[in-house]
DNA sequence: TTAGTTTTGGTCAAAGTGACTATAACTAAG
DNA sequence: CTTAGTTATAGTCACTTTGACCAAAACTAA
């Protein structure tokens, strides 16, 4: 792919046509360092590079000319994580003039959830960490209004149903599932009534096991049992 | 921009980046040309080269360096129908392997409204004409799917409210209103059930005029008071 | 055995929804 | 001038959904 280096001078910068970049916001479950309770985090890394350099970012990188978008973000997703996502959908394509510095940039951006453990596994390292949503720092770009974005589109689509299932693992029991909703929403939520709706919804299926080991009365497992897909690249898997 | 002509080899097109495109889809409610009623229409330009010469496809047009995406949506809207659009939200970026024949091309397509005092006004020529959306031939590209897709987001968006609104004047009735969703979602509603929830929702205003010259009862005119935007290119318009 | 906590199943009133009826207000035909 | 036809508008009624709350069941830890 062609570098256009932060010395270009202005009729270069015109001539080049806007450079195309995917980028992903992953969202994972991990328990809070405080309270223990599940909270939203998801992986940055660290520019090497100017411009920027130094400071966190979302992982992403060029699009190559043999992948569909939706292959590019899951690809750079594995590249920088390790991870592969349980659901990923595009958030965004953000094509502002003065996104970067030095040259423009239109990125189209995918978020993701992946389920806790995989996120266990990520990979971690000098340049790559993981942060807590709702504390980070100044990113890179235009990185903190496309986080938020995705954030309110999370929070929207969790009202609309059948996406906080992947956050979690295989088996969950439905205080787990008012866990994630009480974390993403950032508000407490009634267990009865909770309670009430997902048993309501014919995509949650009882199964006959139980979670062992708690300290309580032990809760019932469920299993989630449903497509979630309404995008154009999505729509028409059966 | 750098054109690539459809004879280029193998190599040189894997050499080129993928092109970047923006298209846009245009609604505008027309009466029927059998009942009368609004139904939805759409602008349509014809290709006048190949790939598809002849085919009617998407107005759009390339991406220039100076420009948002945004602005080259409400651009090429404006220079092939002469409208400027109540309502123009992203509808998603596409960017598949195989879109056009010649040339990976990555489109980044953007919905509009428009209300019908305009519509009445736009360019009509050889090569752009308006079509009913739910009765388009085969398109070019995968302008159909395009085009599907964006059918289902307007009936979401309509669900949810404050969209309708962008298809009519600045003064309605309430009868109207009722008409944008029967041709939206294409099935009939009780008026007096609309009407209940209509007069339930804050935004919509009433005023002390009545449409004259019809047949019957007067209603009265309504004004719609309210934002539009959830998008990140107009959330925080306030 | 008992206290503590979570799961689970309920009730009740308020609000919202769909089907339907009835009256008001206007035009056009006679 | 009267009346039939049509739309606008208001209201009723049964049913469903929602939020707040209560209580029993089931387990652990002391």
């Amino acid at each position: 792919m062609t570098v256009y280096s932060s010395s270009a001078n202005v009729s270069e910068r015109q001539a080049a046509p806007p450079s195309l970049a995917i980028s992903t916001v992953i969202f994972a479950l991990r328990p809070s360092a405080t309270s223990g309770r599940p909270t939203l985090w998801l992986p940055l890394v660290r520019r090497i590079r100017e411009p920027f350099k130094g400071l966190w970012a979302l992982p992403g990188g060029p699009l190559s000319h043999d992948e569909s978008l939706q292959d590019a973000a899951s690809r750079n997703l594995r590249e920088t994580t390790g991870l592969s996502p349980s659901y990923l959908e595009q958030l965004y394509a953000f094509g502002g003039l003065h996104r970067s510095p030095t040259q423009r940039v239109v990125s189209i951006v995918y978020w993701a959830l992946v389920q806790p453990t995989e996120a266990a596994l990520a990979d971690e390292s000098e340049n790559v960490r993981w942060f807590r949503a709702d504390r980070l720092g100044d990113l890179a770009f235009d990185h903190n209004a496309i986080v938020d974005y995705a954030l309110w589109r999370l929070r929207n689509k969790l009202a609309y149903g059948s996406i906080a299932y992947h956050l979690l693992g295989e088996y969950f029991t439905l205080a787990q599932v008012r866990e994630v909703y009480e974390a993403v929403l950032d508000r407490q939520l009634d267990p009865a009534n909770f309670r009430r709706q997902l048993k309501s919804t014919p995509e949650i299926e009882e199964t006959g096991e139980y979670l062992q080991g708690g300290k309580h009365r032990p809760p019932r497992l469920y299993r989630y049992t449903g497509r979630p897909g309404l995008d154009p690249d999505n729509r028409s898997t059966p």
